[in-house]
RNA sequence: CGGGGUGUAGCGCAGCCUGGUAGCGCGCCUGCUUUGGGAGCAGGAUGUCGGAGGUUCGAAUCCUCUCACCCCGACCA
């Protein structure tokens, strides 16, 4: 592919000038009588870049009424049906020209907004140096995710997944003193991570654009106050693209670092699930949040410990079915692996594993679940009947907080084909070797902030915010010196928006039946004009030229469908492209002296005087 | 990487079981009619049936291998 430099109307201009002093002499003729014929227009460019209004026939629409098959997701269909990206291959991803007006509205949002906190934007390569990854220990650590290429010397680098090493090594050569900190840098950039499934279009594509800015300071203090004034300019910004959107507390996952927070645009087919409390403003992943040990303590033993035969009942759902108990009664056992070490780890029946806790239990980092083999091996008892009752020493138990609080609980009796049923801590078991939170929460446990009870709900990742700390830093030895003259390693944050992924989440949340319902702030027009028999009728023809025309030149984005199409065909494409507000243009108006007014996301058109048409739109617009 | 599935015209699909050399709808091209909600009529173009090998007189169809893509599980903006 060749590298062509992106151009809005500025950039053409200034790019044209630089070539055309370079080119040949007949070359430059042309373009001097070009800049001679036009010359208040290029200075007006200078000042003041003129929206990119277009005429559907000199534009690139490209609609399809059926979506291809791969497509699941109702934002992947919508976004391939009207025509804003084409795939090349798995997680590959063209922006045709339509949806690129849409990725360059939320990117100008982002940018004025990073700009507005403060934050200087560079520009760091795509492709990166294997040693860069190695210094930070992180060339093993990313691993098959990260595109591995060799130049012609056959030296290692790889396709950037992320810049933390770079931005680090740009730290340490070009900052000495407390006096160059803070600095927050950013960049808005193609990155690419080999997915393991890349899936939902842009959504979860490989290669994709994020905007990733990295802020570095002379203590911990200033990089609290960074932190919250990025999340405050993150909020801004997604209030700004019209998105419905929550903040929520956060694991720092790959990155490290101490505190995050991710930024969630509120979607059922978001990919994460969030615990929040309605009754204060604690909102976190499900993956972090905590569920809280129960408010009651142990309740004592009731029952004899019994042995009852379960035959083909291997799930604590057929199990209490069969004997008559409520699920909350049960308690699975699930066995992991730490090397050759097992863990045997305790939940009620209807809870579920969070892996991200057990992953924090001493001495099980990293785990696998067991096979089938080892399982039988150490418990001598087959998947599906195995518990925490008799079990042989060297095996560590491992209970969920909730578990640790039950008696009377029915559980595997280790032997195929049998449950326990009355079992309790202390008298038919050892008390559990670690206590620990090990589960989801689910909706109703207590808020971790004492107020309120949790619920839940999905979201689409669009932003993460870290605390990196000192990570980096020292890792690669990015120091400054003090007041004092002593040498510090410097605290970093990092703050992460996916451009790309914005598109999709906000075609999630803003679509119906007809198509995508894009915000004003994001849509790739403001208006469109529906011009009806403009190749016929020369009045719909100037009228809608006129009013294309003075709209543009009152700043609006405008596109003039002035296709020889029949009515039903324009308005099904105008709805689908999700552009927020439509003039219809045609005959049967213009002699009444109206156009029609029409908001997509509104059932009623209304008719409008045609002679005050652009004032009465410029109110809509601007309101 | 494991499990499931699909590859036939630009898109959506049929044909495959029961081998006989490819079809439907939409889209596309030409002409005429039509023109305020995805038009009608007539004519037309487009496929080495994902690829390779095998079986057979003959393979989209049966067999083997391979590639690509999609869906479900562990990563992340």
């Amino acid at each position: 592919m060749e590298c062509v430099p992106r151009r809005n109307a500025r950039q053409t201009t200034t790019h044209d000038y630089h070539r055309s002093s370079a080119t040949s002499r007949s070359r430059r003729r042309k373009h001097c009588g070009l800049r001679r014929a036009r010359p208040p227009y290029r200075i007006a460019v200078f000042l003041s870049p003129p929206p990119s209004s277009m005429r559907v026939s000199q534009f690139f629409l490209s609609t399809l009424k059926e979506a291809p098959a791969e497509a699941e997701l109702i934002s992947h269909r919508l976004m391939l049906r009207a025509g804003l990206i084409r795939k090349l291959g798995s997680g590959l991803y063209t922006w045709m020209p339509l949806g690129l007006r849409v990725l360059r509205k939320v990117e100008a949002i982002v940018r004025e907004e990073m700009n507005r906190a403060g934050a200087v934007e560079l520009s760091m390569p795509a492709v990166q140096p294997a040693e860069l990854w190695q210094e930070s220990g992180r060339w093993a650590v990313f691993g098959p995710q990260m595109l591995k290429i060799k130049d012609r010397h056959d030296r290692d680098f790889c396709f950037g997944p992320t810049h933390e090493e770079v931005i680090t090594d740009i730290a340490r050569r070009e900052i000495r003193s407390y006096r160059q900190l803070p600095v927050n840098f950013y960049q808005i950039q193609t990155k690419f991570r080999d997915e393991i499934r890349p899936r939902f279009g842009v959504m979860r594509a490989r290669e994709f654009l994020m905007k990733d800015a990295y802020s570095f300071h002379t203590g911990f203090d200033d990089l609290q106050r960074e932190y919250r004034n990025m999340y405050d300019a993150y909020s801004r910004i997604f209030t700004r693209l019209g998105l419905q959107f929550r903040a929520v507390a956060a694991d720092t996952g790959a990155i490290g670092g101490t505190g995050s927070h991710e930024f969630h645009v509120l979607a059922d087919s978001g990919e994460d699930a969030l615990a929040f409390s309605p009754a204060s403003d604690y909102a976190a992943n499900v993956e972090l949040a905590e569920a809280v040990a129960p408010a009651s303590p142990r309740a004592g033993a009731t029952q004899p410990m019994t042995k009852v035969p379960t035959p083909g009942k291997t799930t604590c759902e057929d199990v209490v079915a069969l004997l008559g108990l409520p699920l909350t009664q049960s308690v699975k056992a699930l066995a992991l692996m730490h090397e050759d070490r097992l863990f045997l780890l305790l939940l009620r029946g209807d809870h579920h594993l969070n892996e991200i806790k057990a992953g924090k239990i001493p001495g099980l980092d990293p785990f696998r679940f067991a096979t089938d083999g080892e399982i039988v091996g150490k418990l001598g008892c087959k998947p599906g009947y195995i518990g925490p009752v008799g079990i042989p020493s060297g095996i560590t138990v491992v209970a969920d907080r909730a578990v640790a609080a039950m008696s009377d609980f029915v559980c595997g009796a280790n032997e195929a084909g049998f449950h326990l049923t009355g079992v309790n801590f202390g008298r038919d078991l050892p008390e559990p070797t670690i206590v620990a939170d090990i589960r989801n929460v689910v909706p109703g446990d207590p808020s971790p902030d004492g107020r309120g009870s949790l619920e839940l709900c999905r979201g689409v990742e669009v932003g993460h915010i870290f605390q990196l700390r000192t990570k980096y830093s020292e890792a690669m030895g990015a120091t400054f010196l003090d007041e004092q003259g002593q040498s510090q390693p410097m605290e970093m944050g990092c703050y992460g928006i996916g451009v790309s992924r914005i598109v999709a989440a906000s075609i999630e949340q803003n679509h119906d039946d007809r198509g995508i319902m894009f915000p004003d702030a994001m849509a790739p027009f403001r208006i469109a004009l529906v011009a009806i028999g403009y190749r016929k009728s020369e009045a719909v023809k100037q009228a809608a030229d006129a009013l294309h025309d003075a709209l543009t030149a009152a700043g609006v984005e405008v596109l003039l469908d002035d296709r020889d199409e029949r009515p039903g065909v324009m308005f099904a494409d105008i709805e689908l492209t999700g552009i927020p507000h439509r003039v219809t243009i045609g005959d049967r108006g213009l002699k009444s002296g109206e156009l029609e007014y029409q908001n997509r996301r509104e059932g009623q058109s209304q008719p409008i005087p045609a002679a005050e048409a652009v004032p009465w739109l410029l109110e809509r617009l601007a309101g």
